[in-house]
DNA sequence: TAACAGATGTTAAAAAGTGTTAAAGCATCA
DNA sequence: TGATGCTTTAACACTTTTTAACATCTGTTA
């Protein structure tokens, strides 16, 4: 299912194995183009449009780690996966270093293979669905949630993991009131006594956090919660 | 924790290394049997339930290869591993075309050969899990699971076991939360106070390592356990 | 309005968790 | 056997979170 429109460029300079390997893959719904040596893989590549390479190593004319390097100049992402002739080492580390995402080593099986293809594929297109972007603009203030930063424009605070999911919350819930029992049970996992006091404790520490710039208001509902204030 | 319920059948005729072997695995956990030729390994396969065979090649009276040939016949999935004597590339590929998963050449440390045997029960376990992913991006970092290798693109850092199984488990965690217990269960199979300890040593190595590229953080969740992130 | 109970504000101490380095313990290797 | 390398344990500094203590405030009621 996910073989479909998923194009493979192999560059494998015997024969034998190259066209065993290109019919296998197609028979699996890749579309896969075969080249007998590195100079012609590097060309087709720069002409086509491919989603993985598969190169072996060695190879007369142009060997696989050169033509990697070629290729990552042109297309940083593309996955590539290399064939060694046996278990390296110096060459896997160059491999390395011109960019592979994988290595295999022979003599392999087609299900080793496959698995391999399909393990690099995913990595590469679930790639794009990274890390939603979570900075929040506070007053003259910028909060970045992933990287639990609080600056102030010249100097960067380091949030505790509660200040940060406390802070979080408020933002989220900025003009709200952000409910004392939905905040306890979103961090602390239960509404009690003293989970309560430890929030107020962090209410406290947020305010002296941002206390720099006078239009930040982390304003009480007595007996609901807090309202998350940016007065304009 | 996997070494549990795991038994080895080994095949080797030098008594002085059959029994070293035999007891060593006996100690990592394996119920392990030893058979001083290939027939007597055979008889004992064909009687009793195995999850791994370890064949030396050379044996009197009946071959390692002929042996794995013949389980072959009655098993067609167990993992057998050869003992070679030498880099012999010839036998070695017989061997692969008798149907062997691996193979490791003598003189051979106990460690490695642990690794084999690990590497090779996860595969076989894990059969219709898909293949696990050996190189991971990680910054300017390329780190290789399988040859245990940290690479930042000039020098290569060879990592211990340890600190390979933990970088591991936060390259598959990726932007989440590791937590501490699941780690401690998975690589030192028990969850107590000293190897958490231990781990915390152990976050301390990896972040010494990976300290080239400041866009990675190893970052402690209070109480948690610990997320990777490689910000971007 | 005075008085009170409950809620909140704030600071500090106690407790729990973490960061790091070094030494001790251990298994394997030569 | 001694050398070596990995892992655990120990030690100490530091951080984060919780608990305690006391001051202040809010809303209610007599």
């Amino acid at each position: 299912m996910m073989s479909k429109n998923v194009k493979i460029l192999l560059a494998e300079d015997d024969a034998n194995l190259g066209n065993l390997l290109c019919d296998y893959l197609k028979a699996k719904g890749y579309h896969t183009v075969l080249a007998a040596n590195g100079e012609e893989a590097f060309n087709l590549f720069a002409k086509g449009t491919y989603n993985l390479c598969l190169l072996d190593v060695m190879m007369p004319i142009k060997d696989g780690f050169t033509v990697a390097k070629e290729i990552r100049k042109i297309n940083e992402k593309i996955p590539i996966i290399f064939l060694t002739a046996k278990s390296m080492k110096e060459d896997t580390l160059a491999g390395f270093q011109a960019g592979a995402d994988d290595y295999i080593t022979k003599p392999f099986s087609m299900e080793e293979l496959l698995a391999r293809i399909t393990a690099v594929l995913r990595r590469s297109i679930g790639d794009n669905l990274e890390q939603e972007k979570t900075i929040f603009k506070i007053g003259k203030y910028s909060f970045d949630y992933q990287k639990r930063l609080l600056s102030n424009g010249e100097e960067v605070q380091k949030l505790t993991s509660k200040e940060n999911d406390l802070l979080r919350l408020l933002c989220l819930n900025e003009g709200k009131v952000l409910e004392r029992t939905y905040a306890l049970k979103a961090i602390w996992e239960d509404d009690n006594y003293f989970n309560a006091r430890s929030m107020d404790v962090y209410i406290a520490k947020l305010r002296k956090h941002l206390k720099q710039d006078e239009s930040i208001e982390i304003m009480n509902v007595h007996g609901r919660g807090f309202r998350f204030m940016i007065h304009k």
